[in-house]
DNA sequence: GTTAGCACTCACACAAAACGAGTGCTAAAA
DNA sequence: TTTTAGCACTCGTTTTGTGTGAGTGCTAAC
């Protein structure tokens, strides 16, 4: 365990280093407010904060500078909340005064904010449509061969996709069909769809479609609707700020993990309920080795669906964007509950 | 004018620099196959076309470089058109024969593969919906106020936009409402909706409909149609692996530039039929001004619908580009028709 | 236990020197 | 008259050497 004395120069060097990017010596340490001891008793202290892993020397003649452990144990022991005085928040308040009448605008528009405000990079996730439940199913024919299939969840988002009728299925059956699976989906959770046809419809199906085999594949096509989580960023420019991106390859790095969508939902995803903070290795990719994210979760009706993310390098100040995030997220699902109004 | 000795020369200056990236000297030029001429002689025609502007020497003891005059004139002047063997083409129609059945992801495609094959950056430009015409209408109620409206064109595009529905008008009047619209809007483009209600449905709506004036705000909604054009990149690291973006204030400059939707969109907007290059200064952009850019149409029933773009350096391989962009342009329209097949 | 003092380390900044690719000019060759 | 070989010169780049200073660990005194 850690004396009061550790915990204060961990603090002054990881408090000093998130905005120098310097490594920090013991006399600047020594001469931080909260800190009496001189630069001998500190250098001492750093010795013992170093061998037990919470702060590195990038060589001898240097300062120290926090290592991930060193990170962690600031983040879950060290760190005081925010405070913002209601002027603060007014000011942020006012930042969303903006007439928004798009899901996708209101998204997009809190992840500028957030990333205008901490001057890291954001990364969100739209909602997660797998969950809304059918609310209407609609084919509109195109030609004598091809459609267009629309479904429109309770909480009034739209999924589309094209489809082939196929050879043998008259306009009609397909009316036929598209009202019976309106009448007896309704309220199904699209992630459901698929089972729940094959489960409890098929009987009934079979008994009022006429040539029922040549519908399935219709059916399949209808039924086939793809999650498509949008992911939004901004700001991506403000890590080409931080002194740690300066180094061309790891920019690369980084922006060709960026255009991989299926990993970026793979980093957002697993945020659970509240805030979440993963520091360098943490996150398990390794794109992303020096940096940290922080996410939380924004709701409707109470419950999850989506992410905000703020990632930077590990020498992030945690402080900020913790607080930061943590009001924005409230702020964006009163927003986005207000859209949806009652559904 | 220049001599065929001149061209010849301007030739191998820049087929040399589009590969080295470093100024070219005139021992390198003489070498060069199709050149004859000894490093001296060299010498002195270059010294002329640097004095008419062809050539630009970045100090006295380098080699020479392209300018815009001379990218210029080598496009419209020196370029063979590249030769494809069938097995190329046969290649190039592998990549193409995934199979697909969003329109989206079929652009998100083809802006990749052109990217790889190139390795230079690619922006395309999703086809505008707005001359597309209305082929379905429907609003699906959402809530007591809320309501999703959704428009689908005639080439399958659906439009959907969130509405709130006005205190006093009733359910059964926003349904005889989109009937009524439904029947006289079919095969009217989108760009024309409001225009086309303004002048011919305005008193046929007041005769059918009870208390019109309150369904105006609500018609209003219905028609407000975004034009939305999304835009779809790929390789945006190419860039960081040119020389000219090793600089990170340059990289930093160009990503800021990308993340802003509508200067994007009118960069690549004017493309006119045909293939486009814009070299430098051409674009009108100070972001870009140190790139080039390649842009050619995609068809839809021989009309343009949306824009392919290659972002390079000026130094970038104009040979290769303008004729992978042209056989991509013309395969990607290709499959879209088929996808759109007889509407 | 704490602190002042001191010798030692090592990255970094800077200047001087060596290097070399490329030029322009001149004079000889074709 | 045109082309080419030769040569002195230019100037950015690389290499080498040296000084500087921030910071350390250790020791001895407080």
């Amino acid at each position: 365990m850690l004396t009061e004395r550790q915990k204060r120069i961990l603090w002054a060097v990881i408090d000093d280093y998130i905005v120098s990017a310097e490594p920090v010596g013991s006399r600047t340490v020594s001469k931080k407010e909260g800190v009496g001891f001189s630069a001998a008793t500190v250098r001492n202290e750093m010795a013992d904060l170093e061998e037990m892993g919470y702060l590195e020397q990038p060589h001898t003649s240097a300062g120290r500078i926090p290592s991930q452990k060193g990170y962690r144990f600031y983040v879950d022991h060290l760190l005081t909340p925010q405070k913002w005085t209601p002027k603060d928040i007014m000011a942020i308040h006012q930042m969303f005064s903006q007439k928004i009448d798009h899901v996708e605008q209101a998204i997009q528009h809190t992840s500028n904010i957030l990333s205008q405000l901490t001057n890291y990079m954001t990364i969100c996730l739209g909602p997660r449509v797998f969950i809304d439940k059918l609310k209407h199913l609609q084919v509109v024919p195109l030609s004598d061969r091809s459609a267009v299939s629309i479904a429109v969840t309770d909480r009034g988002h739209v999924q589309q996709q094209r489809i082939t009728i196929p050879e043998n299925v008259s306009f009609s059956t397909i009316e036929r069909l598209v009202n019976l699976l309106n009448d007896r989906l309704k309220g199904v959770p699209l992630s459901k769809l698929k089972t729940f046809v094959a489960r409890e419809l098929t009987s009934e199906l079979k008994r009022h479609i006429d040539h029922y085999e040549n519908t399935l594949e219709l059916l399949d096509q209808i039924l086939h609707i793809q999650s498509e989580e949008r992911i939004y960023t901004s700001g991506t420019t403000k890590m080409l700020e931080q002194p740690e991106f300066q180094d061309v390859e790891k920019m690369k790095m980084l922006l060709d993990f960026l255009e991989e969508d299926d990993r970026i939902i793979q980093l957002l995803e697993p945020s659970t309920n509240g805030i979440q903070v993963r520091i360098g290795d943490e996150i398990h990719i390794e794109e992303v080795n020096h940096c940290s994210i922080i996410t939380a979760s924004y709701m409707i009706d109470g419950e999850p669906v989506g992410t905000i993310g703020v990632l930077g390098p590990t020498r992030m100040n945690y402080r900020k964007v913790i607080s930061l995030i943590d009001i924005l997220s409230q702020i964006f699902s009163k927003q986005l509950n207000s859209m949806y109004e009652g559904k």
